[in-house]
DNA sequence: TTAAATTACTTGTCATACTAATTATATTTG
DNA sequence: CAAATATAATTAGTATGACAAGTAATTTAA
């Protein structure tokens, strides 16, 4: 493969990924969640594990964190987060879902695991072993 | 597969994707080649490509017309593209790489095709004929 | 041939991403 | 213990990305 052949792929990997997220954040718009596709992320590992601090949470997400400041600074605002201080260290926050929170990731996550599926059509069982292998061998090599 | 699975690999198409922009990013930053990896893009594109017009140029880069905008006034403000007036139609711009536009993408093109390829260690061709049939499904699925 | 629709581009707004710098607090170490 | 270092979170700055709305010019169609 020539030098040429590796811009191309990182151009089709950023546009087929900027897609995925578009389409999410249309139907997400359409249908009225009143969260962005990335805070629905945070709100869901939060679902999961509560008590998290902000750095560990943007671990979990792979996002920075400033992001993830701002991420929870809108979600506190929509009344679905709260900071609790840390018992322990006066630096940190825990983070839990507010009860309107835990509603509506409950009311959520059927509506956008099927949107979600819809990038995925036309793709069997091994090719998503395989994109999947070939993703995170990307990743890694990037470390 | 079970529709929980869908939005994990929508995660792990997401978090590649930024992950493979910043790692160009920051040799680009390291190497002080002035320009950001999607200033990069329209400028390949350019100097693949002359004379095109803004919308043009946005569909060769799968990005929309605001953010070429945008993207076209910074590469003007550094002196590497132009806009000159279409000469019939006095709505639309022929852009132009200038001068010091055509010796950038001259002396940077090898040096972004090595840092594009770090990405891609450990894979073999297959694997990229994979990649992309997969890629192009989902974009395709999504249209 | 002029009113309506379309096209090219710009502007504004909000959200995300990354970097660098800052503040407050904890931890380490000399 | 005090000084140096590290960590958690925030703030600020710049760029990209999506979307909506606006302006000017062109095309279409009544």
């Amino acid at each position: 493969m020539t030098q040429e052949q590796f811009s191309k792929y990182s151009f089709l990997l950023d546009r087929t990924a900027r897609r995925v997220k578009q389409y999410a954040q249309r139907k997400f718009k359409l249908s009225d969640f009143d969260i962005t596709v990335d805070q629905w992320l945070v709100m869901k590992n939060l679902s999961e594990n509560e008590l998290l601090s902000q750095s560990e949470l943007a671990t979990l997400v792979f996002k920075d964190q400033p992001t993830l400041t701002r991420i929870v600074d809108i979600l506190t605002k929509k009344n679905y987060v709260e900071r609790q201080p840390h018992p322990l260290d006066r630096r940190s926050f825990q983070l839990i879902l507010t009860p309107a929170g835990e509603e509506k990731v409950k009311a959520l996550k059927p509506k956008i695991a099927s949107i979600r599926e819809k990038a995925w059509e036309n793709l069997n069982e091994s090719d998503f072993q395989e994109f999947k292998r070939i993703l995170n061998t990307i990743y890694a090599n990037l470390e």
